[in-house]
RNA sequence: GAGCUCGUAGCUCAGCAGGUAGAGCAACGCCCUUUUAAGGCGUGGGUCCUGGGUUCGAAUCCCAGCGAGCUCACCA
């Protein structure tokens, strides 16, 4: 617990301050505080008060909060509480407490819980204060807080020490209360569209509806191993199958994968299901719910992100191959023939071309800017892998989608909504009636990076049975992130899944998409961490 | 998994052409009845992330490890 002597001599120190606090028939560790506002409700019924009409109104209240600030002058003092994410000056004096409100106003430290009573006034420099007239001790900070301008600044402590941070450092609070409204958004959005929520097994057997490594556990009184779930997917369409005609799941997935500033090993997936739909009402779907949600959350649908403006309510839709042609480097040479889509050949010569032209620039240095030569950089090195790829035997439609990864998507700064992707990396989409190459399948994009992705569901059970079955021989070649057979689901098609339109999309993304947040773990209160010291490693029991 | 950067007091940070550690906040004592990053005087507080190495001497240089951030790769 102690990081320190200095720490174990606070807390020493605290605990006789507590004893002082106790002898003046102060309680050490109260049961409870009749608050009659809190700070939030002053603030916002008083904020404004003229210094003459509080005065001739004498507002008595009772609030509580913690000391964040203490000033102390002699015979009087003040302090700043804080409490609902606002603050709130106090201003105590002896001749108004009394003798022994004055000794425990003494004996408070920097992060102490009290409560006080008394009425609002207006000091000299307009800040609204409570004169106290009586003073309540609620609970102690036996440890020192952070620095008291800067905060805690120190990231790792601040995902750590997650409790310090959200009262230190207000912006981290104010992320996760946003964070709350994106999901009361969310939810209202749905509920008001006659979705209804469910929650499907997060612990499966099978952990299908995703490419992705999962966590395995293990069911002591089963004898059973199971997986946290990759995704709710086939669980969802189970329930179409059953007649929940909409319906929506926002909880938890897990994947066993790299952690990165868009990753972390548990995050939150919104997904939702509505028959008799296709992908194109999804895609207007979808952009009124992203813009209903900024609005909600912050009351306009622009936002910040990254330096850049974002509006949320102005949408562009490209085909994936479209996008490709779209952003398309400047410095990458001419580009490429709509009909070099189709041949893995063609494709491959248009990418070495571009991979040719893009260091040719590159070494024309003066003439660009370091921060687009770094650009150029990591889309050559991008389409060297795609070359690469695609030299092994990669299909075709898998190397449109890893150039369209590679020239577009780090570019796609405000929303977009790209589609119809190559059937070869969509493995649980219905194809276009009219092009079997392609299926109906779109995601979107905004701040550079993938928000949530949606199709028009597969839902013919002989083709599903087929396509499990490729994956399967996937897996025997050593891809552990095929797909597993999954008989149930494909039996469940087969009583029928109307036509059915899906889309998940990830909640912790479009949550730092709306509070600016640059990594993912600025917006996840317990972001995974790495033990610290290796101490004692705790005995891993029954097992 | 790879590259770059960082790790000094509870917190925020200096110190790194090698000479056994400093400031501010916080803490402790004293003064101060409208302050607000309050102020003034004084005091205490450090395995300089860990372990090796180089050196007469290492917070500083080198190597390894641990933890973290960023970028890239895999992915949502």
């Amino acid at each position: 617990m102690f990081e320190s002597e200095f720490e174990r001599g606070l807390f020493d120190l605290r605990k006789a301050k507590l004893a002082e606090i106790e002898k003046l028939g102060q309680a050490a560790y109260p049961n409870q505080f009749p608050a009659t506002h809190t700070v939030p409700e002053i603030r916002t019924t008083w904020g404004e008060a003229k210094t003459e009409e509080l005065e001739a109104k004498r507002v008595t209240v009772s609030v509580a909060g913690r000391i964040m600030a203490i000033r102390t002058q002699g015979k009087a003092g003040f302090a700043t509480l804080q409490q609902g994410g606002q603050r709130l000056q106090i201003y105590v004096r002896l001749d108004a407490v009394g003798d022994q409100g004055f000794a425990l106003y003494k004996l408070l430290d920097l992060g102490d819980h009290i409560g006080v009573s008394g009425y609002l006034f207006r000091t000299r420099t307009g800040e609204l204060t409570v004169h106290v007239e009586r003073l309540t001790f609620l609970a102690k900070a036996m440890l020192s807080l952070p620095e008291k301008y800067h905060g805690l600044a120190d990231v790792e402590l601040r995902y750590r020490q997650r409790y310090v941070d959200l009262f230190t450092n207000l912006e981290s609070r104010e992320v996760f209360v946003k964070r709350a409204k994106v999901l009361r958004a969310l939810r209202q959005f749905f509920d008001e569209r006659g979705y209804l929520e469910v929650e499907t097994p997060m612990m499966q057997q099978i952990a299908g509806g995703a490419a992705a490594r999962p966590f395995k556990t293990h069911h002591n009184a089963l004898d059973m191993d199971l997986f946290l779930r990759i995704a709710p997917e086939l669980y969802l369409k189970r329930l179409v199958v059953g007649g929940l005609d909409r319906v929506y799941e926002i909880n938890r997935n897990f994947r066993n994968e790299g952690i990165s500033t868009q990753h972390n090993p548990e995050f939150t997936m919104l997904e939702f299901y509505q028959a008799y739909a296709n992908y194109h009402d999804l895609m207007q779907l979808t952009e009124e719910l992203i813009e209903f949600v900024a609005r909600s959350v912050n009351g306009t649908a622009e936002t910040e992100f990254n330096g850049h403006k974002i509006d949320l309510a102005q949408w562009q839709r490209l085909t994936l191959r479209e996008a490709i042609l779209q952003y398309w480097p400047e410095e990458g040479g001419p580009k490429p023939a709509m009909t070099a889509f189709d041949s893995a050949q063609v494709l491959q010569s248009r990418v070495q071309a571009a991979i040719i032209s893009l260091e040719k620039a590159a070494e024309a240095t003066g003439r660009i800017a370091p921060e687009r030569l770094a650009e150029l950089k990591t889309i050559r090195e991008a389409l060297n892998a795609v070359y690469y790829e695609s030299m092994k035997g990669a299909p075709v439609g898998k190397s449109v989608y890893n150039l369209f990864e590679a020239v577009a998507e780090p570019f796609l700064i405000q929303p977009t909504i790209i589609y119809d992707y190559p059937v070869e990396v969509s493995p649980l989409s219905k194809a276009k009636p009219d092009d079997p190459a392609h299926v109906e399948r779109f995601e979107f994009f905004a701040g550079g990076f993938e928000l949530g992705n949606a199709f028009s569901e597969l839902n013919d059970p002989v083709e599903q049975h087929k396509r499990f079955e490729q994956q399967l021989s996937e897996r025997d070649r050593g891809d552990d992130e095929a797909h597993q057979m999954d008989e149930d689901y494909v039996r469940a098609l087969a009583y029928g899944l109307p036509p059915t339109a899906g889309e998940g999309i990830g909640v912790d993304r479009l949550t730092m998409l709306l509070t600016g947040s640059r990594s993912i773990r600025d917006v996840i209160l317990f972001p995974l961490m790495r033990p610290e010291k290796q101490e004692k490693p705790p005995q891993a029991s029954g097992s």
